[in-house]
DNA sequence: CTTAACTTAGACAGATCGGTCTAGTTTGGA
DNA sequence: TCCAAACTAGACCGATCTGTCTAAGTTAAG
């Protein structure tokens, strides 16, 4: 391994736990670079700043979505379970943190603290975005375009306030809560 | 009015702001007092420390929440309209704020940069919590007691969902779109 | 008018913030 | 083996953070 992306991926990795668990705010930059184990330099030389590293975590964090995402629809296939795939990837999220403190969406967590206008906030609206469009994806060869694009848009609504709501209580217990409904609707068209 | 509660209103009011619009961390008690034209001691006079102030505020939020929700509730009757009166009172929020800039739901924002375990997300957790019950309340006068609860968490994850999308976007046409979803829902009961 | 509660402006403290710099060490590849 | 790139520890900077304190001014009620 080369040496310059071990002290990356050490910074990422800590500044992943710390900014998830505690908030990028309440985070300082000696909290990172202590769980880190790496000199500060190290910090500013692999990101420009404070602000750099937290985009990078952002980015880290929807690439992280997307690789569980794909997992899940190897071992599925189009269609409803392409649709539950989506939710699956949430919910295998949510159980990873979990013994650490779940929290809710890390990116939702991350645009909550941003303030309007900030890039890092259209970063996560991209993100939701394109989830809503894979689901509107998969529905596409199960009904209509148009109805395709209005379920994308309720299941999408019922995910994130699920995982908003199994944030708040700690647990995954709401998230699967959603994916019964979720199952039901897909499954009645 | 009383002198004392002159202040205390002035911090609360420009907290509100300050905190919604630019989060809680990044926010300095030198930013609300100036914000309030008020000096620093009248701040600690009113308030034990900043972490009471931020409780004071989630309480605010949750007060103001009730009280869209009653102004709500009285043009409105129980059953469908009793839904839609929660849904209104969300809308009513974001498009209170809507000129200052959307940003979602304050108090799940605040949340959001709260860590686990902090008593600040159990205020937010109950708020939700109780938003749940009143529309399971609602819903039970239209049909049973067990599909009422079913429908009143998939309605409170819609609304939850749709307006931390909306926030991210900036405007509230997302939470108009659940708004039809939920109509739609209720009124096929 | 007097008095006590509340307010003000601003100095001040100690801690922490993000970020820079230096000087010396480790490391991997030619 | 040698060199350049990456890394280390830690001093240091100015700014800002929450919170305390003082001293003087305002206000309302008795």
């Amino acid at each position: 391994m080369a040496p310059r992306i071990a002290a990356r991926t050490k910074l990422l990795d800590a500044a992943a736990q710390l900014f998830y668990a505690e908030g990028i705010s309440a985070t300082g930059i000696d909290a990172v670079i202590a769980k880190a184990g790496v000199a500060k330099m190290s910090l500013y030389n692999n990101f420009e700043s404070k602000t750099g590293l937290v985009m990078a975590y952002l980015e880290a964090r929807h690439q992280e979505w997307s690789g569980l995402y794909q997992a899940r629809l190897e071992k599925a296939g189009d269609g409803a379970d392409g649709v539950l795939a989506v939710v699956d990837a949430y919910i295998d999220h949510a159980e990873a943190g979990y013994e650490h403190g779940f929290r809710g969406c890390g990116l939702l967590n991350a645009a909550a603290e941003l303030p309007a206008g900030d890039p890092g906030r259209s970063i996560v609206a991209a993100h939701k975005l394109q989830v809503e469009q894979l689901l509107a994806g998969h529905l596409a060869s199960m009904t209509t375009k148009k109805q395709a694009e209005a379920l994308a848009g309720q299941i999408s609504f019922l995910l994130e306030g699920a995982i908003s709501r199994a944030g708040l209580e700690g647990n995954s217990a709401l998230l699967l809560r959603a994916r019964a409904m979720i199952s039901d609707i897909v499954k009645a068209l």
